[in-house]
DNA sequence: TTGTAGGCGTTATCAC
DNA sequence: GTGATAACGCCTACAA
């Protein structure tokens, strides 16, 4: 309740105007004041224990110091590491992060802009991939085009099909590296959780493991290509639903870590072995895997740095149309998919 | 840069005062507005796509609608489920969420604060435990204090040392409870990963843990107790150090599932095998431990609505004192501690 | 270098 | 029920 105190008492207390007041707490831009007023200003300042209001300055600049970030679920540790990255780089570009989740609901995205917008973000950044829905894709598309005519910045990490500059990971070449890799290990009966049909990062993994597999005379057996949810309990789900087809499937590869973990956690439940009756791979390579048994191969990706590129894109002033910036991936070989030519 | 469209502008193009188009769009308290004239300026704002400005409105009504949160590491399992709690929380509020992140520099959560001071946020979530500082918590409790004294509302995740409202987790009771468990379970042989020296939340799992040991007549042998930071890392190192000791040791209390996953992988590298060689708990039942095999025994702490308490508490109206709202545990015994009695 | 005054977009207090 | 108009706290030409 108690009101704050203004710049206007701080003046008062000072002796000076509002407008010398303004520009000693804040340095204006070529505008100097005489050394004793600032002093007497600061003093004045501190006695009074003056806090400048960021949202009155916010409206007399016609900008604020805040940043969006848009994720389905900040417990997730994928998001969470993007999290880190987009904070850091915020908080070097000085601005605040405004952390919006959707919890899980993708149509919750469009109205999570909205909201962002009557802040009137500097820039957001949306983390996540996109769908396969052109109703969905085209309301986000108009949304952020909104934003962006108001002078906001975006950038995506995903897909570049929103119109805005994306950061996008290099899926394709990184599950065909892995492919190619687990097939030099010998693997020839590859399954595949595929993750949501529509998702497309979940798609490129999918159909460039599956290419690669193909090319080397080794195809993944359609049956053995299971979808499910984009989360633990969907790799839970899709690797029982693997393991209970009773094919003959030597390595099995979910299209990201969560959903790898979740198929870990199926697999000890049925009693299954990893890797000595299948072996595991998966994508991104999250914090969570240090502590994994077995080491799980996977394809990094280098998470916080795509949070801070992302951020660091969308700040960055441009002009033309959208740009990409690609970010390669690594296959790191684990325990979890050991060489069986040896 | 395109200027947005203001209220005003809506108001022209529906040919009615700024103040009825303000209130058609925002339904003011008992003032009321005829519905065809309610329906031209809504269908006016729509043609324009206007977007009001939520910090006009904050200064307007002199209340913003952003919550802050403080965090160390928003990667950290244990920081991302309390976010979640606390995201969800303030969702229903309908406040937004401003994340503030010290990047593990306790002294930075003063200046956070502040910052959150300057934007005015309604109230302010401080997670993570206190540590026995007196400067450092003198500092904040006054920039504590400020912020209240503005009217701002604070909860605090931790220690109540600070004067303000707190969720406290019962970590003395936990601990307790573990050793007791791990007792009757056979261990008399304990040692303990205990975090860095002046961390409360460390310091009162540490010696609840060893009271207890002590009382049952199994003391914990002072060499067996090494600190460590509250970090992986830090696990790791400290785990090493007692191991490298080699003392007699059946069961290793780590006091934060965090540091018992670095411990844990210490254990491997060093070819200490768990539980075989020697038993392993945790504290907090983080997420990632569902995924940890062997599965690790801890005290569960309810991350999630530990921080939907913390929000609802900071966003209470309430007079006095401060309030604490102690938050129980339950131990989780999973095979990382076998029976040995048997 | 300092001060005056207008404006940022809304809400809220008044009259009408 | 509707419409002027003064706040809200600060910045910034513009003038002195």
């Amino acid at each position: 309740m108690a009101s704050s105190v203004t710049l206007s008492d701080v003046a008062r207390e000072a002796g000076v105007s509002l407008a010398t007041a303004s520009r000693a707490i804040n340095g204006s831009a070529n505008r100097t004041v005489r050394p004793d007023l600032r002093e007497r200003v600061l003093e004045a300042a501190e006695r009074l224990r003056y806090t400048p209001d960021a949202n009155a300055q916010a409206m007399a600049r016609g900008r604020t110091t805040s940043l969006g970030l848009v994720v389905h679920d900040i417990a997730d540790p994928f998001f969470s590491s993007i999290a880190a990255g987009v904070t850091q780089a915020a908080d070097r570009a000085a601005l605040q992060v405004t952390l919006a989740s959707t919890q899980h609901q993708p149509a919750r995205e469009v109205e999570l802009v909205r909201l962002l917008q009557r802040q009137r973000a500097r820039a957001i950044v949306i983390a996540g991939g996109r769908h396969d829905d052109d109703a969905g894709n085209a309301a986000m598309r108009d949304a952020l085009a909104d934003f962006r005519g108001a002078g906001g910045a975006v950038a995506l990490v995903g897909q570049p099909v929103l119109g805005v500059d994306t950061v996008a990971v290099d899926n394709a070449a990184g599950a065909d590296a892995l492919a190619r890799a687990l097939h030099a290990r010998g693997y020839r009966h590859a399954g595949v959780l595929g993750g949501p049909e529509d998702h497309l990062t979940a798609r490129e993994r999918r159909e460039a493991f599956t290419a690669a597999f193909a090319e080397l005379g080794a195809p993944v057996q359609p049956a053995h290509v299971v979808t499910g949810e984009f989360t633990h309990e969907g790799g839970e789900a899709a690797m029982r639903e693997l393991l209970s087809a009773g094919g003959d499937v030597d390595v099995v590869f979910a299209v990201n870590d969560v959903m790898a973990l979740g198929a870990l956690a199926a697999a000890r439940d049925l009693g299954v072995r990893v890797p000595e009756d299948v072996a595991l791979a998966g994508f991104d390579d999250i914090l969570t895997l240090r502590d994994v048994v077995p080491p799980l191969t996977t394809v990094r990706v280098p998470l916080v740095d795509v949070g801070v590129l992302a951020t660091e894109l969308a700040l960055e002033e441009h002009t033309g149309a959208a740009r990409v910036r690609t970010v390669a991936t690594e296959v790191v070989l684990r325990a979890s998919t050991p060489d069986r030519t040896v």
